[in-house]
DNA sequence: CAGTATCCGGGCTGATACTG
DNA sequence: CAGTATCAGCCCGGATACTG
């Protein structure tokens, strides 16, 4: 079935420069998304929860990468009144959806890694 | 299922920084990646019709992205020495592997652009 | 705790020109 | 046809310092 962009009247296409699926696209493909979706299929977290989980993410990444996904509705940001502040982070249902194919490309990548890692040695020669 | 990484002995762990999954995710995780990946899914094709198929990519993005996934070995480049010359680029079967996960993403993108669309108008209020 | 603000180097990226 | 070479701008991304 084909999906027709509400905002263009045109059919959602990534090879096509126009459609705001490339954007999109743009926003998935990051390391720092793939990861911080996948963590959060964990269930809910706090900043530092996250900032524990995802080795090696800098403040000012995750900060960026967690606003991005508020943006396009991927997860939720509630804050708690409280001092010291407590802020959670939480999957929507659009989300929870996006996780099904990210944590696939995660999967797939770790389970291949031999492989492409062999393939890397063979390429220096 | 558990993947332990040759090179270092240790599961592979993409959350882990030190992990080699982590660069591989890096190169896997761009937007040309994905389409070149995608558009070779439909069979062998020479450097111009990549170009065409993928709109808007410049020369120098597409060569760069090619010679990255023929040095993970997700692709092979093959050049017949002719004039003009002509050169091939098919999936290796560790490419037409990883196409799987990568086109779910990039339907699962086109399929749910309303849903996303909605969500970044709401959220610019 | 959960950020913001700022600096800065490096690499991504596009445009343009050129080549076997 | 299938690139390479070069330039220039901008954004990625990390380090550091600071705040309610």
């Amino acid at each position: 079935m084909e999906t027709i962009v509400e905002s263009s009247g045109l059919p959602a296409d990534a090879f096509s420069a126009k459609c705001p699926t490339r954007q999109v696209l743009d926003h998935i493909a990051g390391k720092w998304t793939i990861l911080v979706v996948d963590a959060l299929l964990e269930g809910t977290m706090r900043y530092t929860d996250l900032s524990r989980r995802i080795e090696g993410v800098s403040q000012k990444m995750l900060t960026q990468t967690l606003r991005s996904l508020e943006g396009d509705g991927f997860i939720t940001r509630t804050v708690h009144p409280t001092i010291p502040p407590r802020v959670d982070y939480e999957l929507t249902a659009l989300g929870r959806s996006l996780a099904e194919p990210i944590t696939a490309l995660r999967r797939w990548t770790e389970d291949h890694i031999n492989e492409i890692e062999q393939a890397r040695s063979r390429a220096r020669d």
